[in-house]
DNA sequence: CTTAGGG
DNA sequence: CCCTAAG
């Protein structure tokens, strides 16, 4: 009974937003706009009237539009002669317009004929528009009217009213042949739009003169045909196409007027929609590019409408609400034929709303990493991410597998890669999303080097579990004697946490250990060299980065400086000031850190050994920092927080300062 | 969130 | 390094 008719008004960025409100503004006073595709959906009722889309109608029909919009941004140029050709194709039943070809020599005795031809076809159309109405249902159907393609080349329609005019023209029109019942000749019908006072005459006799005349009618298409008529003529044609008179003298603006019309009512054959589950969905535009330059127009096949009269009144309420569109029912040997290329428009529909969205997100995505840090948005992206993927399975236990199978999205992989990128030094917020996926990503940007821990740690992901504790050690090699001591291995298995702190922050904890190293070669020798950062999976379903970080000597000898300046305790104080570009030693890190230099400091105190009592595999650390550490925690104790607050300002200039020299 | 402490 | 309890 309804029919939603979108209308395409050239503005191509506003489909989306034409809403109801643009529709009836657009239906009693189109805008005028060079070159703007705007969509403007509307019922029509049964009795003929339009009425505004609702949101709910304008959602249905969003994907259609919105990828109607995007094919014709890319097939703007294909010409209307595309359009028509590949109409023809797609639908063997309807019109064989011959598109350019013909119509090329079209001279104007065959105009005449033409036209004649044409106002024949509206006197039909009227007449089955009449049926239609007084069988009162024809089902839902979404009716998609392009004026016309912004796109360059295409005939734009300009004009003011064209919109309405058309509109009406067309919706009354309906379309013509798309059912079989009416057999060869009725194919011939465009479903072109006309004037509703068109006489009726029966159907016999139309299709009768239609089989003749279908020639001509082919004829007529192209717009190289219009290109040969005066505007007289013009203004004619444009009557008899539309049934009404015209003023415009823009003869250009009549060509394509008609033109479209004409090529409407030849996508109406080749177009159509079927409205499933509440979903608008395209047919068969498929086979040709005809679609984006003639534009989508999905109409009712007046003999169609006649089936879905039938229908209607056989399934009233139900059937209309299968939303078992025209072209469904009626159009059904259509469908079949078209179903295939239609299900292939489909695929590529999604597929490029795929590809697309993907991209526009990826964009985003860098350039959020770029501006800002790259923390904040990123984890929310990520975590959102992460928890549509995780969803099938939240968290089970200790999944290791969990992390592999559901965590690694692609997008997110690229998102992280790109942000990642960006990065390469400094984040102040402390550890940043744990990302797996950046690892790759980085493979490439740095190529060789330290990155095949990185792969590494993709494969501990991976592999699920490996449980890091081996792998760590083994690639550490020298690093870290504590973490080896430790039974690190067993717990983590255990806790098995999902962290998102630190998946990022590996990455950049190697690129600025890599920065570091270069700095600060001598001081660091055995362990700057890099880490290997291994993540581990956890029972939450995040991922903790396992490894340590060796702390460099720089580090050591920043942090001294830090707690001198600000007082052990300012942990948070003392990392925003000296660590400011050390992204992964996070407050606590220092003051864990700090802790262990007191006790070595003491250790070594006691031994009196300095550096060569240290086991092999620790850093050395140089005596005159441990005697400061022990300075240090000496004032620590004396003076336990007075100082602390006079100094802070002091500190952080000067911390700043350094940071920046040294770092930067 | 930052600290402090235990593991 | 991680985790948790406290403030």
């Amino acid at each position: 009974m309804e029919m939603l008719v979108g209308i395409e008004d050239n503005d191509e960025g506003k489909l989306e937003e034409s809403g109801i409100d643009r529709s009836s503004s657009a239906l009693s006073s189109p805008k005028q706009i060079a070159n703007p595709v705007v969509y403007k959906l509307v019922r029509v009722e049964g009795d003929g009237r339009l009425v505004p889309a609702t949101d709910d109608e304008l959602i249905e029909v969003e994907d259609f539009l919105e990828f109607d919009q995007i094919e014709m941004g890319f097939d703007a140029d294909t010409g209307l002669h595309e359009g028509c050709s590949s109409i023809e194709r797609s639908s063997s039943e309807k019109l064989q317009l011959e598109c350019l070809e013909d119509t090329a020599e079209a001279d104007q005795g065959k105009l005449n004929a033409r036209l004649q031809y044409i106002e024949q076809m509206l006197q039909k159309v009227k007449e089955e528009e009449k049926l239609r109405l007084a069988c009162a249902s024809p089902g839902l159907s979404y009716v998609n009217v392009d004026s016309q393609c912004s796109a360059a080349d295409l005939p734009v329609m300009d004009g003011i009213t064209q919109c309405d005019a058309f509109f009406q023209e067309i919706i009354p029109s309906s379309a013509p042949s798309l059912n079989n019942s009416h057999s060869d000749q009725s194919q011939n019908i465009g479903g072109c739009s006309r004037p509703s006072e068109g006489q009726m005459e029966s159907g016999s006799s139309t299709s009768a003169v239609y089989s003749t005349l279908k020639p001509d009618f082919s004829m007529i298409k192209g717009e190289i045909c219009l290109d040969k008529l005066s505007i007289r003529e013009l203004h004619e044609l444009f009557k008899v196409t539309f049934g009404r008179e015209t003023t415009v003298k823009d003869k250009q603006w009549l060509k394509r007027r008609i033109a479209m019309s004409l090529t409407n009512s030849c996508n109406v054959a080749a177009t159509t929609f079927i409205v499933k589950d509440n979903k608008l969905v395209k047919k068969c535009e498929e086979g040709s590019d005809g679609n984006v330059d003639a534009v989508l127009f999905k109409d009712i096949a007046a003999g169609e409408e006649d089936i879905n009269c039938k229908d209607s009144s056989c399934a009233e309420g139900t059937g209309n609400e299968d939303n078992q569109v025209v072209s469904g029912k009626t159009l059904r040997s259509h469908e079949v034929e078209h179903d295939l290329c239609w299900e292939n428009r489909q695929i590529e529909q999604r597929a490029a709303k795929r590809i697309r969205k993907p991209t526009r997100r990826y964009i985003e995505e860098l350039s959020e990493s770029e501006s800002r840090d790259h923390n904040p948005r990123l984890l929310s992206s990520n975590r959102s991410m992460e928890l549509e993927h995780v969803s099938p399975n939240p968290y089970n236990g200790p999944t290791k597998n969990d992390f592999s199978e559901g965590r690694t999205p692609v997008t997110r992989f690229d998102s992280l890669g790109g942000s990642s990128i960006y990065i390469p030094c400094v984040s102040r917020i402390r550890r940043c999303r744990p990302r797996k996926n950046i690892m790759p990503l980085m493979n490439d940007m740095m190529s060789s080097q330290k990155f095949r821990q990185s792969g590494g740690m993709v494969e501990v992901a991976n592999s699920s579990n490996k449980v890091f504790g081996e792998h760590d050690s083994q690639e550490d090699e020298g690093r870290d004697e504590v973490l080896k001591s430790r039974s690190l291995p067993a717990k983590f298995q255990q806790r098995f946490t999902f962290e998102q702190k630190d998946e990022q922050s590996p990455t950049l904890d190697r690129i600025e250990l890599r920065q570091e190293s270069r700095l600060r070669k001598a001081d660091l020798s055995s362990n700057s060299s890099d880490d290997n950062i291994v993540t581990v999976p956890t029972s939450k379903g995040g991922m903790r980065r396992k490894h340590h970080r060796a702390w460099t000597l720089a580090e050591v000898v920043k942090l001294v400086e830090g707690v001198s300046r600000c007082g052990a305790g300012r942990w948070s104080e003392i990392k925003r000031l000296s660590f400011a570009s050390y992204s992964y030693r996070t407050s606590v890190d220092l003051k864990d850190k700090w802790r262990n230099l007191l006790k070595a400091s003491s250790a070594q105190a006691a031994s009196d050994e300095g550096m060569n009592s240290r086991k092999h595999g620790t850093v050395p650390i140089p005596e005159p920092i441990l005697v400061r550490v022990r300075e240090l925690a000496g004032k620590n104790s004396q003076v336990p927080a007075s100082f602390s607050s006079s100094k802070l300002t002091a500190c952080t200039g000067v911390a700043d300062d350094d940071d920046r020299s040294e770092y930067l």
